[in-house]
DNA sequence: CCGCTACTATTCACTCAGTGAATAGCTGCC
DNA sequence: GGCAGCTATTCACTGAGTGAATAGTAGCGG
């Protein structure tokens, strides 16, 4: 994913070590799965043998030894260079939903794909409500709200796709099935 | 992901070998990345180690020696808990627009965010052509209509909320760097 | 001032997902 | 006979991620 590029970014501000990176990273985005100390340390890892960071302090002064990283020429290179890059767009479809329907057919029936499709609606719906609760709550931040926003445009663009492809199920299951 | 359910679906129309799922998953899901043998034979081991297949035939008539597994009692109740429970809501932002964003501001300023927002707003109209070309192509099936439209939607969902986030950029950078 | 708890910092062992190449036997065919 | 190509499986490897273990230090109450 793009663990290694947001560590990059934050190392931008500074030299950082391990412990301190989780934490950074944990606080300035909240919105995204708090990120394990293995998986700090084993990212900082390949950045470093790729070249993009490197030890600039190795300390011991009073607390436990720590590791401070600092970006490479490099490292800051290839922070700006994802900065400015868009996102390949994806050459297939990854969703979960849309396999779930053709599987569903080829293992079940069309109506197994219908119960499926409206159950989803419903779920989707009620998180739906959630998120709008979530914007509106006293102690939303700016983020959280730009956050929810994301995600209720995804979850509003699965619901319109459930619904059409509600209406496709019996032409879908013909060629499925053929 | 949901490659070990999947397999489940194929093998519920009886005994299928390795490389035979592997030729069945890519005809009838075709939108779908490919599968990878090696992919395929270790989830078919994971899903034999928790009691959801079982090797049913191991031939050698004629052609190379092959391992025919089929679903178990309990490989077709999970399938059957699978095709009727809903996916989980992502309970936190996986988007990598999102933390671009966040660590545009963080890692350079307001204008390097608003870049990026502007070029990948371009990029996924670009993209948005295509896939509605695609719709319309003369040899397009229901599946690809349909998984067209999965993804024309998200686009769609993305590209509102680049426009929304551009607003915001200004309001977001004073958050974030807090 | 002893011992406990909590915090800082890192490491370890592990699972899962996925890639790409290697291996090996058989079939058809020129 | 030999070789191209298909069937079928395995292997070695990378990367993402989890959860627990380790170890040292600081503060704090009795």
């Amino acid at each position: 994913m793009s663990t290694a590029h947001v560590l990059l970014g934050l190392l931008a501000g500074g030299p950082r070590h391990g412990y301190d990176l989780k934490r950074a990273h944990d606080e300035r985005l909240p919105q995204a799965k708090p990120l394990a100390y293995g998986q700090v340390y084993a990212t900082l890892g390949r950045l470093e043998r790729d070249g993009f960071v490197e030890p600039s302090a190795h300390e011991q002064d009073g607390g436990p030894e720590r590791t401070a990283y600092t970006l490479t020429h490099s490292g800051r290179d290839r922070l700006a260079q994802w900065l400015t890059e868009i996102e390949p767009p994806a050459p297939y479809v990854t969703s979960t939903l849309f396999a779930k329907v053709v599987v569903a057919l080829l293992a079940a029936d069309a109506d197994r794909a219908r119960d499926y499709l409206a159950a989803q609606r419903a779920a989707h719906m009620a998180r739906l409500r959630e998120l709008t609760a979530v914007k509106s709550a006293p102690g939303a931040t700016v983020g959280d709200v730009v956050a929810a926003d994301y995600a209720i445009g995804h979850l509003d663009a699965d619901l319109r796709w459930l619904q059409t492809t509600l209406a496709r199920v019996a032409d879908l299951q013909k060629e499925v099935t053929a």
